[in-house]
DNA sequence: ATATGATCTGCACACGTGTGCACGACCAGT
DNA sequence: ACTGGTCGTGCACACGTGTGCAGATCATAT
C-alpha cells in the first residue's frame, strides 16, 4: 500500500488510466463484471488502482442507471427490542446481497415519516422497506409512480400496489385466547396501547372474538405508548379492580411490565393465579426472571420474504402488489397454567 | 397533486424547465438556498415542480462537491439494547441535521467491518462513525487520506488522526469498586466477556486496581460473548465455588443474567447476601424485576459530541484528532447494600 | 435623458462513470 | 493471400445537477 499522506480527495478513473497508460474506458471495464478487457490491461489497471487507492464512485455510476443500489429502511422506535431485531436482521441481509441501507429513523413521531421518505427518494433508492409505522399514502403513491417499490412489513395499505409481508396477527390472537380458555381461565383481559396499528389491533380483535365465542368476558386496556411502563400500568389497574385469571398482552414489552407489576406489586402468582401470554418473542421474554409464554414472530422468514420481493420487483416492476402472510409460532415457557411441553400452533 | 400513473422514472430539472418556460439553471437555483432567482420565476418553477412531482437528484448533485451528504454508521450487534439506543439517538440527530445515515451492520463478525467501510467509501460519505467494534487501521487510514473523517465512539486508536468520544470507563470501574468496598464487600468478583474491547477492559482493569489497593481479592471472569447468557454462566460458576459478596459486571446485560442466576438458581438474596453493579444503564436495568444499580453512559452527550465533531471537521479538516472523555454517572437502585438515595459520582 | 448599480437569467462547462459504436488487431479457414 | 469472424480498445456521448461568467433587464440617482 502506498503512503500517500492526506490527499483529501478521491482518485478518479482518469487518474488510474493515465498511470496505467490505458484509456479511461479500460479502467471502467476492469471494474464492470462481464465487460470485455484483456487480462494484460486488467492487470495493469488493478496494479495502478491498488497503488493509488482507487475507489469507484457509485454516485456517478448510479447516474446512468437512474437507480442506485441503496435501499431505504423506514421505522419508528428503532431501539425497541423487536424493532431492533428486525433492523439488525434486515440490514445484514441487504448488505449480504450487495445493497446499502439508508436508515430512516422516524424517532418516536410518525408525523415526519413522510418527510423522511421524500428525502430518501432524492437518492434514487432501489426500494423502500417500511418496518413499522404508517407512511402517508400520498407519499407511497409517489414512490410507486416513480418506480420505487415499497415493501410494508406488518402493515396493510389496501388499494395500493404495494408488496406486503405480515405475520398472522389474527391467528396469533385467536390462538392466545384458545390457550387461556384451555387453561381454565374465565375472566380474561387483553392489554394493548393507544397506538391503533393494524398489527396490534389485529391481535386484540381476534382475541376478543374468540373469547366472545366462548362467552367469556374480556376486559380491554388500550392506553399509553407500547412499552413496559404501559404494561405495568395496565396490571396495576386491572388487577386491583377485577378478578382476572388470564391475560393476553399484544406485545412482549407490555407483557413483561404486566408480569412484573402482577407479581411484585399485586402479589399474583404466575401461572398459578394468573396466566399470561405475550407476542413477538423478544430476547427478554426468555430471561429467567420472566420465562414468558409467547408467540414468536418469524423475523427470519419475514426478512427472507422481503429480500425475495426486492429481487422479484427488479425483474417484474409492473406486477400488482402481493400480500404474504406468515404464521406466528407458539413458544411455551412458564406463564400459562398447565402448559409445559413445547408445542407448535399456527 | 397530479394523477400521473406509473411513470416509472423520475422527472428531471430539464422537464420542469420546459414546463415552466424557463432555463434549467432557474430550476436549479430555485432549489438552491441563497441562489438568486426572481420571485416570479421561482413561483412558476415551484408550480411546475409540484404538479409534476419533481425530486432533486442528490446523486447528481453530490457529483460536483465530491462529497455527499451521507454519514456512515458502523457497528456490530445492532440489536443489543445499548447499541440500539446509541444507533437510534445518533441516527435521529443526523437526520435532524440534514444528513442521511448509511447503516453498516457488521453483524456479529468484526471480520468484515473493513469490507463494509470500503463499500461505503464508494458513496463518498461525509464522515464515518464507528459506534462499536474495531475497524482495521489500514482502512481507517485510507479514509483519512481521502479526506473522510472517522469518529470513534468508546474506542481508542492511538497514532491515527481520528476524533474520539469515549465514556470514562476507568472512572466508572474504579467507582464501582469503591461502592462495593463501602458496602462492606470483602470477596469481589468482576464479570466480563471474551471480547477484549477497550471499553470493557478499561472498566475491568480499573475495578481490579482499586480492589488491589484495598487488599481485597477479585475473582475475574472473562469468557463467552457479551450477553445475558454469559452473565448467567458466570454466576452459576462463581457463586457455587466461592463466597462472593460483591460483583461488578462490566455490562448491564451481563449483570441481569448474573442477577437472575444468583437469585433464582443460587438462592442469593440481592442486595442482602450479594451486592451487584452494572454498566450502561439500559432500559431493562430499571425494570422492576431487576432495579439494577449501575453506571449510566451519557448517550445523549456522546451523540451531541459526535455531531459537534462532524460539524467542526467540515470547517477544519486538517486539525489533529481530539479525544473527548465524558463521565459515567451512578444510578442508584436496589442491588447494592446500604445504598438507597440517589447520588451522583463521577 | 443618461449614467450607474443591482438584480436576474441563460449559456456552457464540470463532476465521474457506463456503454454503444466504430475501428483495428489478430486468428482461422479456404 | 484473401475473407470472415472474434476480441479488445478508444472515442464520444449520456446521466442530472451546480455554478462562473457575461449579458440583459430594471430601478434609481444625477
Amino acid at each position: 500500500m502506498s503512503q500517500v499522506s492526506l490527499r483529501g480527495t478521491f482518485v478518479t478513473a482518469a487518474d488510474i488510466a493515465k498511470q496505467a497508460g490505458v484509456s479511461r474506458s479500460a479502467v471502467s471495464r476492469t471494474f464492470t463484471p462481464g465487460a470485455s478487457v484483456s487480462s494484460a490491461v486488467r492487470a495493469r489497471v488493478l496494479e495502478a488502482a491498488g497503488q493509488m487507492g482507487y475507489r469507484i464512485n457509485r454516485l456517478a455510476g448510479s447516474l446512468n442507471n437512474a437507480r442506485s443500489n441503496i435501499v431505504g429502511l423506514v421505522g419508528a422506535d428503532i431501539d425497541q427490542p423487536f424493532h431492533a431485531e428486525c433492523l439488525a436482521m434486515l440490514s445484514a441481509a441487504l448488505l449480504e446481497d450487495g445493497f446499502q441501507c439508508m436508515l430512516l429513523n422516524a424517532a418516536n413521531a410518525e408525523r415526519d415519516m413522510g418527510a423522511l421518505i421524500e428525502r430518501v427518494l432524492e437518492y434514487r433508492v432501489r426500494a423502500i422497506v417500511v418496518m413499522n409505522g404508517t407512511p402517508p399514502s400520498r407519499i407511497v403513491n409517489e414512490c410507486l409512480i416513480n418506480g420505487v417499490p415499497v415493501i410494508l412489513v406488518n402493515k396493510l395499505m389496501p388499494g395500493l400496489a404495494v408488496d406486503t409481508v405480515v405475520t398472522d396477527h389474527a391467528g396469533g390472537g385467536r390462538a392466545a385466547a384458545e390457550l387461556l380458555l384451555a387453561a381454565g381461565c374465565r375472566q380474561l383481559a387483553v392489554v394493548s396501547s393507544a397506538a391503533r396499528t393494524a398489527s396490534l389491533v389485529g391481535r386484540l380483535d381476534a382475541f376478543c372474538e374468540r373469547a366472545a365465542e366462548a362467552g367469556v368476558p374480556v376486559r380491554v386496556w388500550q392506553q399509553g405508548p407500547t412499552d413496559y411502563a404501559t404494561g405495568r400500568a395496565a396490571a396495576l389497574t386491572l388487577l386491583s379492580e377485577d378478578v382476572i385469571d388470564g391475560a393476553f398482552c399484544v406485545t412482549d414489552l407490555l407483557a413483561l411490565g404486566f408480569l412484573d407489576a402482577a407479581r411484585l406489586d399485586r402479589g399474583r402468582r404466575v401461572p398459578d393465579d394468573l396466566s399470561l401470554i405475550g407476542f413477538d418473542d423478544i430476547r427478554q421474554a426468555a430471561w429467567n426472571a420472566y420465562e414468558l409464554t409467547t408467540f414468536r414472530q418469524p423475523v427470519q422468514l419475514l426478512t427472507e420474504q422481503v429480500m425475495q420481493v426486492i429481487r422479484q420487483r427488479a425483474e417484474a416492476p409492473e406486477s400488482p402488489g402481493a400480500v404474504v402472510t406468515l404464521p406466528a409460532s407458539l413458544v411455551v415457557r412458564k406463564t400459562v397454567r398447565g402448559l409445559v411441553t413445547q408445542a407448535a400452533l399456527t
